[in-house]
DNA sequence: GTGCGCATCCATCAAATGGTGGACGCGAGG
DNA sequence: CCTCGCGTCCACCATTTGATGGATGCGCAC
């Protein structure tokens, strides 16, 4: 009773990588390989995977967090592994809360993959060890709830754009875009600008 | 009379999808692997491959353009092409400018690194040909050179410093930082520190 | 229906920022 | 030797930004 695995990644290669590293290693077999997070969806519901190893960025397309949620929304669902580059916390999140059963750095040893498939197969949670600190304490200061349109000034800021630019751009008053601003630093615990920029990137908010 | 490559990339995953891929393919053999930029040059100081295979950013350690330098200097100096998750401009150059013969983003499908590594062998350069068009453009308009105290600044703007904090940081007057902002500015081509890390994030300065 | 959160708007004031135009010493290269 | 780029510093002033403390209408949930 081998656990069956499906790849999701957009690069052949780190595919190639996982299949060479993964396969025949005792308990997981692939079953198949995809590059897009579409592809992943339409090969599950035929494969059936136990597993799905699935990169949190996909090109174009959707996105391994959406690619996440259809594959649990499946009948049977299989469990998810998000595997990727980036430390990014809210996309941590994100991919959690849409199902995920765990998260895993692309640098990690082929051995802590194997391990996180078979914990992921039994139905457990996994986690990188070295994202648990960080992961709690985003857990312990949820991120802020921003309004869309804060968002939307929010990605404005992002490009450096002045109120009055803000303004014009979303047709309301540079007195409202202070207003919205003065939210967005309450909620980020930020004063000025440039740091909730920075601090919308660290958290991944943009 | 096989291509000797030597591989280097800081995930293990990509190395063997790199191998899976690569070895045994005709004309290449890859004759070592190494995680790190420093592990990199000590094996072809030994190993004397034709072709570098490195990976821009290698975790901890130094980077891919400082390995690629340093492997240039070797006597004799294998090929090194730049293969890379990312196409942000100023890294490419910075990559060419250290004596790469190629950058190949690792979406590409295998033949075409096979392609690329026969170029390169071959004395000749190899870009992706995706990357072309932008590579004109950049060098068409060449990036701004900013010096290295002004690089300093830029990257405490990014944080979202203020004046304050950056003269604080780098133990000089808050009248030197405006300095270096005009300069920055004015080289940059923008009128506000939030758009200076815009358009420094998007060429790729920092 | 009465809150409540959201988006919108307003005015005023203090602080930070950016623009201009300088000045100096120092080291590398012509 | 002497220029040029760099890092450092300064002053003055216009503009932008952020802080404060409001107000209105709207939709949704209790």
């Amino acid at each position: 009773m081998t656990i069956e695995v499906l790849l999701v990644d957009d690069h052949p290669v780190v595919r190639s990588g996982l299949r060479a590293v993964l396969d025949g290693r005792g308990t997981l077999t692939i079953i198949g390989e995809a590059g897009t997070g579409e592809e992943a969806i339409v090969l599950a519901e035929h494969l059936r995977p136990d597993v799905v190893l699935c990169d949190l960025r996909l090109g174009r397309g959707i996105d391994g967090i959406a690619t996440t949620a259809a594959l649990r929304a499946l009948e049977p669902a299989p469990a998810v592994l998000i595997l990727t580059t980036f430390d990014r916390d809210a996309e941590i999140l994100g991919a959690i809360e849409a199902g995920a059963a765990g998260y895993l750095l692309k640098d990690v040893a082929p051995e802590v993959i194997i391990e996180a498939i078979e914990s992921a197969a039994a139905g457990k949670m996994f986690l990188a060890p070295d994202l648990n600190a960080r992961m709690i304490q985003t857990m312990r200061k949820p991120l802020p709830r921003l309004t869309d349109r804060e968002i939307e000034v929010l990605n404005l800021l992002a490009t450096g754009a002045t109120n009055k630019e803000i303004a014009r751009t979303l047709f309301v008053t540079e007195a409202t875009v202070k207003s919205h601003l003065v939210h967005i630093f309450t909620k980020l615990d930020v004063d000025s600008r440039s740091r909730a920029v920075h601090v919308a990137r660290e958290t991944g908010l943009i």
